[in-house]
DNA sequence: CTTTTTGTTCAATATGTATTGAACGTTTTG
DNA sequence: CAAAACGTTCAATACATATTGAACAAAAAG
């Protein structure tokens, strides 16, 4: 029995450390199309936390970051579309949580980039015109793909939505609090 | 006649701006993806340069900046696979230009962010092993966006290549200095 | 109502990275 | 072959921005 508990607490100890590990990678993810890390990290979080919606004090003490760190990082989120706010009646002030459709929120700025992409190959050839038609190449392959992707893309995501809600039987949108039936919840001890 | 040729100075000075300008949006553009500035600015100039192939030198001097930097900027370019290095026989050591497939590059680079998406979702289901399954909702759907564009971007550039080679009377490698027939060459004036 | 807890804002700091400049090596030119 | 021009490398610097921490505001608890 004695054994049983150790193991358990060995066992959780792991998983600690393979979360932390988890939102490090996240962190650096994000760093690589352009946010802060801090913001992957919040966001990483929120990809694995129990429940799904976590305070910032929750996040500022399990991030070990300052409260002015997340605060800047949750309100940058949101705005971008990934994160949302939520407030539970009963409960204290409020939480963040992933929104459901926060992947189609990155689609569309990456579709925001591919469209300035465009424009710009526009302009510049405007910038070309009257030379010799070989100098424009560049800048019209530029364009064409641009143009090519900015068409197709908007399509593809219909697909993907079309493909999910024929699966999903669709989840209610009220808020449980999940820490009474988690696993990894004090009770389980 | 002496108005000919100050309405032409005028022009081409207003021109020489508006390149300028293009520039550094391309710098600001490439900054939104994760690139340097300076490395946008490259790409930008070799997007409008007449000759499409510039050396190092000629690239400090447009952008006014260090010779270091340029160095530092194409090499990495050059990594990613936007710009390549041509060594012209009778001409001195080497220049850079935009490669043809540039852009198909990019997409890879792309994908390969996709792909580091997907896998880490796939960590994190691990991680969620033996919780709650509504739990992993998040990391599902983000698990299962990205495989789906993983599957489908490669069948996008496909489509975009036919498209693009159906079209395109293949032009030759072989390197002209267009400097000799261009309107913004010396000669012109 | 007072006290305590919690969240936000913003100026100051720390940190990472782009950029420079000098030293070095290499190639071309006279 | 010598001299000049050019390109690269790398340590030092400048710069931008992520991050902190203290002061403030707002709400919850006692």
């Amino acid at each position: 029995m004695e054994n049983v508990i150790s193991n358990n607490l060995i066992h959780r100890k792991q998983q600690e450390t393979e979360q932390k590990q988890f939102v490090e990678e996240v962190g650096l993810l994000f760093e690589t199309i352009g946010f802060p890390r801090m913001a992957g990290r919040v966001f990483g979080w929120l990809l694995i936390s129990n429940p799904p919606h976590q305070s910032p004090g929750e996040l500022a003490n399990i991030l070990q970051a300052s409260k002015g760190s997340i605060s800047t990082m949750t309100r940058l989120l949101e705005q971008i579309g990934l994160i949302e706010r939520v407030s539970l009646p009963g409960h204290r002030r409020d939480y963040f949580r992933i929104k459901l459709n926060a992947w189609s929120e990155m689609s569309k700025r990456r579709l925001d980039q591919i469209t300035a992409f465009r424009k710009l190959a526009e302009r510049g050839l405007d910038l070309m015109k009257g030379e010799a038609p070989h100098l424009n190449e560049r800048l019209q392959e530029m364009h064409d793909i641009h143009a090519f992707f900015e068409a197709e893309l908007p399509r593809m995501i219909d697909r993907w939505q079309e493909y999910r809600t024929s699966q999903t039987s669709s989840g209610s949108d009220r808020l449980e609090d999940d820490r009474s039936v988690s696993p990894l919840s004090p009770h389980t001890f």
